[in-house]
DNA sequence: CTGAAAGCGCTTACAG
DNA sequence: CTGAAAGCGCTTACAG
């Protein structure tokens, strides 16, 4: 690839010359400047990423670190994200954290710290104390995103409000036998955001004096959710409307009701959490929450807190619930 | 962060022999080793990424190139890289290619060329001719994954053949009357995977004396394949059995056909390509084709081509049918 | 086996 | 406004 000095020499300045005229930075007559950036364009010339970085400290590169399995709403968020940094010539990193212990001890203490970014944007990941105090030891700013890891959630949703968002609907409706599947430990004091999702749950029936039909726990997957509602729904007091932590376990729940003959919204009621892709198909009601714009609002903050000139966003993320066919009163 | 020089000096060595003693490369003696590795891991040192890469031209570092909009393939595909590259110390820089003109210049053009990966590997990306003689200029190796163009195509499943055994699957149970969904122009001649399923398609067909029962093309989507289906179900000779070029497709078709009041397999059999997530919800039958693996194998791939130590896979990959409930004998 | 020195390709005070 | 020089933090011939 070509350097700077051939730039230089062909537009006949010195090297340092040439990397004011490309940076903007400094102060130098237009001509020159014209002269630098002509001969740069002609010759395709692109800084190499390494050089910059070990002379300014600075990487233009932002890490995301995701668990790569919780695929929908990961993909939404980064391509958010790369909305964002795109524009910014800003390049991401991606760090997948899986289940394995030794690969997640190499990515906290060897792969973060190699220095190739300049923020971390942490996404819906659960982590350990320890590792989480290594992510601080990082010295970059950090991001969460959706992450269970209250002292980092930067941005979050109030989970606690779109739980109650969601069981108020349902009561709304008429129900008064509503479940709820989740991932929550009842009796969890957490702030993780199914913790949470379930203490709206809780809030909700208690504020309108009605008692849960149940509470089911379950992975944030679609067989996760049809597991669940089977156990559910094969109680002798079924309920009639089930509140689900997030679209797929939602998904799941109408693939178990089929089963179990019960149409839905006939025999049961269901709503998600997520405005996933699919939920227009399943005409699935769901607490919208915006990934893709959550995904822009994590660049921004990151932007933001490495120095560019962009408004950090409100730490507050939306919801918005709408209504589809899966959700109606009681019969 | 600490320094190689800090390292040094704490075992005592010079800087040179610090690095020699990290990366294993260059002969020294067993107790100087260990008194580096000792005093690097005492100090937490982890080598500045833009520095080595700048001193040995090699960054660790692989490109992946993906349109973001392919959320489960992609997600599938890019869990299969990190797998492999996580052992061997490799990053993930990922690029997202958008339909944006601006954005994809800028990719190509800029971000692409700042030398921050070692290879690249291009997901399922239809790339115009000058951007692929832009990837090509970049001088790395160049993997390509379920790509259109077929020049970079390194790794792929023979979709031609994907083609034939879907169609002859639907064929074998006796149906005679079957249509294909897809995004090949039926007389392109190109060599794009919808294309190339669509000509298995026809060629099953004429081997087999059957008529084609009609071609719907619509993006590789649910919502394309639920339109498509739509009209292929509304003609006045209807298929009794549909090839979706892929599994999003064919839940569309499903979703259709259910909405048209038919019952799938009694009074349609639908078959897709992918073995997707929720293929086993919707009792689809697939050609699964193991994204996951095909993730693994590129990575492989890409780092056979950098030199590591791995082999290279082999270019053809696997594919299976998997006979679910979607489809059954014509009644 | 080990060290001093040059070099990777930029950027940025420091002079002028 | 522009250039010479030092430095970012490594690695690797080259000597010894």
């Amino acid at each position: 690839m070509t350097s700077l000095e051939e730039v230089a020499r062909r537009a006949e300045v010195s090297a340092a010359t040439a990397s004011r005229a490309l940076s903007g930075r400094g102060r130098l007559s237009d001509a020159t400047r014209a002269r630098v950036q002509r001969a740069a364009a002609d010759l395709g010339y692109v800084a190499s990423a390494a050089a910059s970085s070990l002379a300014t400290g600075r990487t233009r590169s932002i890490g995301v670190l995701v668990p790569l399995v919780d695929q929908w709403f990961f993909a939404q968020v980064l391509d958010g994200i790369a909305t964002r940094l795109a524009p910014l010539g800003y390049d991401i990193t991606l760090y997948n954290a899986t289940d394995d212990p030794a690969q997640r001890r190499h990515l906290f203490r060897t792969s973060l710290r190699r220095g190739r970014v300049d923020a971390v944007i942490v996404l819906s990941l659960a982590m350990s104390a320890e590792e989480t105090d290594e992510l601080r030891a990082l010295g970059l700013p950090i991001i969460g995103l959706g992450t269970p890891i209250l002292e980092l959630a930067t941005l979050r949703v109030d989970d606690v409000a779109v739980g109650r968002a969601a069981t108020e609907h349902l009561l709304g409706l008429g129900h008064r036998r509503i479940a709820h599947i989740g991932h929550a430990y009842p009796r969890d004091a957490g702030g993780d955001i199914p913790t949470l999702r379930h203490r709206g749950f809780v809030a909700a029936l208690a504020d309108a004096g009605v008692e849960s039909a149940g509470f089911a726990r379950a992975d944030f997957t679609i067989e996760g959710g049809h597991r669940a509602a089977h156990e559910l729904l094969s109680r002798s007091e079924r309920p009639t409307a089930i509140f689900a932590a997030s679209d797929e376990l939602a998904f799941g729940a109408v693939f178990a009701a089929r089963e179990l003959g019960q149409e839905v919204p006939r025999d049961l009621s269901v709503i998600g959490v997520d405005g996933h892709d699919l939920s227009g198909f399943f005409a699935l009601t769901t607490i919208e929450q915006f990934p893709h714009a959550q995904g822009m609002a994590a660049a921004d903050a990151a932007l933001a807190a490495v120095g560019e000139d962009v408004t950090a966003p409100a730490p507050a993320l939306p919801f918005e619930l709408v209504v589809r066919a899966s959700t109606a009163p009681p019969t």
